[in-house]
DNA sequence: ACAATAATCTCGTTGGGCGAGAGAATAGTC
DNA sequence: GACTATTCTCTCGCCCAACGAGATTATTGT
């Protein structure tokens, strides 16, 4: 019972930590919430289209324009027509989207690792079953 | 490092779930944060005031004020003269309110019980102070 | 060729949030 | 005990992200 909301505690903090580090870059939540898609993406070596990234973070298409138009006025991500398929428009990101992923993530993860030290491999892998119960529960509950 | 990521999709999850959950009876994100932060308070006894509230939400007086009035207009809270303090309005939670934050959490969080079940109380221990790590790591890098 | 479908974008509107400042009550000072 | 300073809340006008509806361009099927 308390774990619930100790959980719930680290999700507002990490929304906070977000929302700040948005406000001091000039972007909004759902423009760094599109970028760490965006990345997670371009890490998988995946094809996001503004179709997928609106479906993704549930826009409408004049949303989805809107976030993409932002996020290349900001040189974050360039518009590129797929070859293939000359309808879809394939999302490109920038290194500078990549250095602000960094800027972003690079300390934080730093100090979570470096917290994750002071844990044993026993220990770790019983939070990582602990996570992954956690994440399963919601993910369910989410389909009602 | 997968931990982390674990860690961030299970954010991501939970945000998901709360929005989905705010769209379905009407109300913003921004509502449903404010609704979780009245709980807690009445729950632990505190007076919340609009400015306390819209501190706690990193929002204006403006904002603040629109924000209380959605949630009064949707009867989920009251607002009341401070008799000591007439400067101030206290936010009183209808019944309602509770109601609703019952739908909200409760059948979650007995499935989130239910999962814990199947955790022995020393590894509880250790998820505790695994998440108790991360958040204080969180929190910390919020004040940079 | 010609519809039917798919992917993206444009237009007009709505509404949450911001900045600035007004109004009401309390606290401090001479 | 009046008078300024401070605190708390609210009002007004504006901006812009997101929405709904529909237009535009490209592709696929018959």
């Amino acid at each position: 019972m308390q774990l619930i909301h100790l959980l719930r505690g680290l999700t507002v903090e990490l929304d906070l930590f977000g929302s700040e580090f948005a406000g001091r870059h000039g972007l909004h939540p759902t423009d760094l919430r599109a970028l760490i898609h965006l990345l997670d993406a371009a890490r998988a070596g995946a094809v996001v289209t503004p179709g997928r990234l609106g479906e993704a973070l549930r826009l409408n298409s004049a949303g989805t324009t809107g976030l993409v138009d932002r996020l290349e006025r900001l040189g974050l991500i360039r518009r590129e027509r797929d070859p293939g398929d000359r309808r879809k428009v394939r999302l490109v990101v920038e290194e500078r989207a990549m250095d602000l992923g960094q800027a972003f993530f690079g300390g934080l993860i730093a100090d979570l690792v470096a917290a994750m030290g002071r844990f044993d491999a026993a220990e770790l892998a019983t939070a990582r079953r602990f996570l992954l119960a956690m994440t399963e529960v919601v993910a369910t509950a989410r389909e009602e």
